[in-house]
DNA sequence: CTATTATGAAAGTATTACTATTATATTTGC
DNA sequence: GCAAATATAATAGTAATACTTTCATAATAG
């Protein structure tokens, strides 16, 4: 995807048409704007994300497990492709890695939430927030812990990727490990 | 500050000057783009976190009362003006919450690490972290819960500010409250 | 096979993020 | 107190960005 390859700063459409063989205005027929090209990539993930986090924990009846299992999904860095989809999955991730934030990092992002631009990223964390009431229901912080889960996950994938003197998630030590301990001891 | 008024994105060096009365090859004397502005910027402001830091810790003996107090300075939402300085530190606490994270998202990441454009942010996290290991010397993600803390605590007050549904930091709960939790538990 | 709809090519606009030039202040050294 | 060094301002310019508009052509659907 051009977005990774050149980043999102320098990312245009005329470039993308180039690329695809596809012309800048009839790319701005589809996405009104660069910005909101992100907005909708990013609700993509976050909507196959939930969809995996659904499935994935279905079965599961034990809460810690559940949650455990839920943090896997959500944490996990994608370096290897899944077995559903066709697009290039561990390409998409690095995208919302390094990019997702200024989906919502601008001056217009009070009008785009009242626009619901961000209800699939906040049914997500919703939905991680349950389990872990599930776990401890009197936990007074359980929204604040499970968007903690999410942004903090990807964070720590980007400090392996660029900035490894502030994390341990390296070397065999994996962003999941760090969440389900901390997840782990806050709820007991 | 212009920047919190109309936004990073916004804001030009051009407008600046009309704003404070000069010239923008004047400002561009100074600031060799706007990049390079919002990563001197942030890192003013770690340094000044930093000074807080180390003199609000200073004479505490007990290793768990310093990192508390020290998850107090770096996580604190900063509405009401401290004592010390004269610059509009709530603002400029606002410009960090809502931009400061666009310094290190960018293509030249690794390149502006290497030229040192980070070094002190990341030794207020590894000032934090030394704190974690002497409370626990044994933990293995001591960096990773520094960085978390800091980089976690300014997008609990952002989520506070903008998506309010998605965080329990609000309504007399503090993000310094959730964080001393949090580690607590994980600590003990 | 015609009417609708989508796509492409090209040009245009306002703005951005700078750079370069030259004139005019301001400061400093003596 | 004044020349020399240095900083600032005004202006213009550039290449690129983020779109918009127009109109011709191609695909498709009824």
């Amino acid at each position: 995807m051009l977005i990774h390859e050149i980043g999102f700063d320098n990312f245009t459409f005329k470039k993308l048409g180039l690329k695809i063989g596809s012309n800048e205005s009839s790319i701005y027929r589809y996405f009104e704007s660069k910005h909101k090209l992100l907005l909708y990539l990013s609700s993509w993930y976050w909507a196959w994300l939930e969809y995996q986090l659904v499935i994935e924990t279905f079965g599961i009846s034990k809460a810690k497990t559940k949650l455990e299992k839920a943090i896997e999904v959500v944490t996990k860095s994608s370096t290897i492709d899944s077995d559903y989809s066709h697009i290039n999955e561990v390409i998409l991730y690095k995208i919302i890695v390094n990019e997702s934030s200024k989906s919502f990092l601008t001056k217009e992002v009070d009008a785009e939430n009242k626009e619901g631009y961000f209800e699939i990223y906040k049914r997500l964390i919703t939905r991680i927030k349950e389990m872990i009431l599930a776990i401890k229901p009197d936990y007074l912080f359980a929204l604040s812990l499970a968007s903690s889960i999410l942004e903090g996950g990807l964070h720590q994938n980007f400090l392996n990727e660029h900035l490894p003197s502030i994390t341990n998630c390296k070397d065999g030590k994996t962003t999941t490990e760090f969440f389900i301990h901390l997840v782990q001891n806050t709820l007991k």
